[in-house]
DNA sequence: TATTGTTTTAAACAATTGTTTAAATTAAGT
DNA sequence: ACTTAATTTAAACAATTGTTTAAAACAATA
C-alpha cells in the first residue's frame, strides 16, 4: 500500500511517524531508515542529515497544527459560534494526532535546537478579522475584555492538555484506554461550556457612553 | 556551598536538574557526571546505571509533584477556598519548577521504559476527605456534578499548560520573558474565576427532594 | 547496445554511547 | 603504624551514534 510512494516520499512519512512519537533525541538514523523500509545512506541521500530531515518535519507538522486553527477563524460565524467551532476542531484534530503537542512543546523547549520562527502565523490569524470581531463585541460589552495571548491560552490548554496529560491521568485515576476516552469526550462539552460562560457572560454589563 | 553535599548527593541534584531539563535521552551519562563535578564512573560506582539513577530522580520528582496539591486538600477549608488555594499553589510551584509538567508527561509517555506506579497518590487524596466533602456539595446543588477526573482536569489544564506551552506561546506572539511573565499572572486570575465560576453556579439549580 | 545520470546498497569512518576495570587515593578502626 | 574498607581516578571496553564512501544496480536516452 505504502510502496506506490516513491523512496523519498516513505522515508518522510515514517520519519515523521518516527519523530513524533520519540522525538529528536528519542529516535536514530538508523531507526528511521529502518521504519521506512529503507537503509540509512538512503536517508542521508535524500535528506542530507537528521537535524536536515528533522527541521522539514516540524515545519510540516507546525503547518497542519495552525491550519485548521486558522480556517475556522476565516469562517463566516459569529465570535461565540467560531469558539464553540474551534474547540469542536481542536478535539478533533488532537483525537487524530494527539501526541503533536507533545511533540511541538518538546522540540520548542531544546535549547539546542535551531530557532523555529513562526511569527508569520499570527499575521494569518490577524487578517480573518477574528481580532476586529473581538473588539467590537468587547465594546459592545458582550464579551469579556481578554486579549489574543489570553483567549488563546484559554482555548488550548483545555483542549490541548487532556491529550498530553493521558498517560499521567490514567495512570493516576487508574483508567482504560476507553474510559479515558469517555472523560475526553464528557470533557470537550465542559470546556466548551465553561470557556464560553467566561467570555461572554450571560447577563452583559451595559456599557453605553 | 554545595560542596558541604556528599558526592551521592551532589551527583543526585545535578542529576535531578539535567534529566528535568533534557529528558532521559536528551542527556548523557558523561553530562549527568559532568554537571555534578565528578566523572563517569563516580556516577555508576553510587548509582549503578544511568537508567537506576533516573528512576530514582523521577520517583523523588513525582513526590514533590504531588506533595503540594494533597496539602491543600488536608486544610480546613470550604471547597470552593480550597479550589482557589489550589489554583494559587499550583501557580507558585509552577514559577519555581517550570519544566516539572514537562518532564513528567515526557518520560511517563516512553514506550521504552519501565512503568511506574502512581496508584498510592490517589488514595492519600481521597483521605482527606475532599471527595465527601464535593459530593455533599453537588448533593446540596452548590457544585456542579462533576467527577474526580473532571475536575483534575480543569485545574491542572489550566494552571500546568501556560508553563508548559512557554516557548510556543513566546514564540507565536513575540512575547519577551518578562511580558510572559506578565499574563501568567494575570491568567491565573482568570483561570481561578473561571473555574470557581464554572464548579460553584452563581445561581444554584434548587435541588431538594 | 553503449552511455549517460540516478538510485540503492554494503561497508566503513571517527566520535560518542553506557558501562566496567583495575589501580590509586583517602578514611577508619585497631 | 598497619590493615582493611570505602572512595576516586584514568583508562579501557564493546556497542551504537551520525555520516560518508565507493561500488553496484537501475533507468533513461542515444
Amino acid at each position: 500500500m505504502s510502496s506506490s510512494l516513491s523512496t523519498e516520499e516513505k522515508i518522510k512519512a515514517a520519519a515523521k511517524q518516527v519523530f513524533i512519537s520519540k522525538g529528536f533525541s528519542g529516535c536514530t538514523s538508523r531507526e528511521l531508515a529502518k521504519a521506512s523500509g529503507m537503509n540509512v545512506a538512503l536517508v542521508n541521500y535524500y535528506f542530507r542529515s537528521k537535524n536536515k530531515l528533522f527541521q522539514l518535519i516540524f515545519q510540516t507538522v507546525m503547518e497542519e497544527f495552525f491550519e485548521s486553527m486558522v480556517s475556522v477563524f476565516s469562517s463566516d460565524l459569529s465570535l461565540k459560534e467560531k469558539l464553540k467551532f474551534l474547540i469542536e476542531r481542536e478535539y478533533a484534530f488532537l483525537a487524530k494526532h494527539p501526541e503533536i503537542p507533545r511533540f511541538i512543546i518538546n522540540e520548542l523547549s531544546r535549547k539546542d535546537t535551531d530557532l523555529i520562527e513562526l511569527t508569520h502565523v499570527l499575521p494569518v490569524i490577524y487578517n480573518t478579522g477574528v481580532i476586529e470581531q473581538a473588539i467590537e463585541a468587547q465594546k459592545k460589552g458582550e464579551m469579556r475584555r481578554v486579549d489574543m495571548v489570553g483567549i488563546t491560552l484559554l482555548v488550548i490548554s483545555n483542549c490541548q492538555y487532556p491529550f498530553l496529560a493521558k498517560p499521567l491521568i490514567k495512570n493516576l485515576h487508574n483508567l482504560s484506554d476507553e474510559q479515558y476516552q469517555q472523560h475526553l469526550e464528557l470533557h470537550k462539552g465542559m470546556v466548551s461550556e465553561m470557556i464560553i460562560s467566561y467570555l461572554f457572560p450571560p447577563v452583559p454589563k451595559p456599557n453605553k457612553k
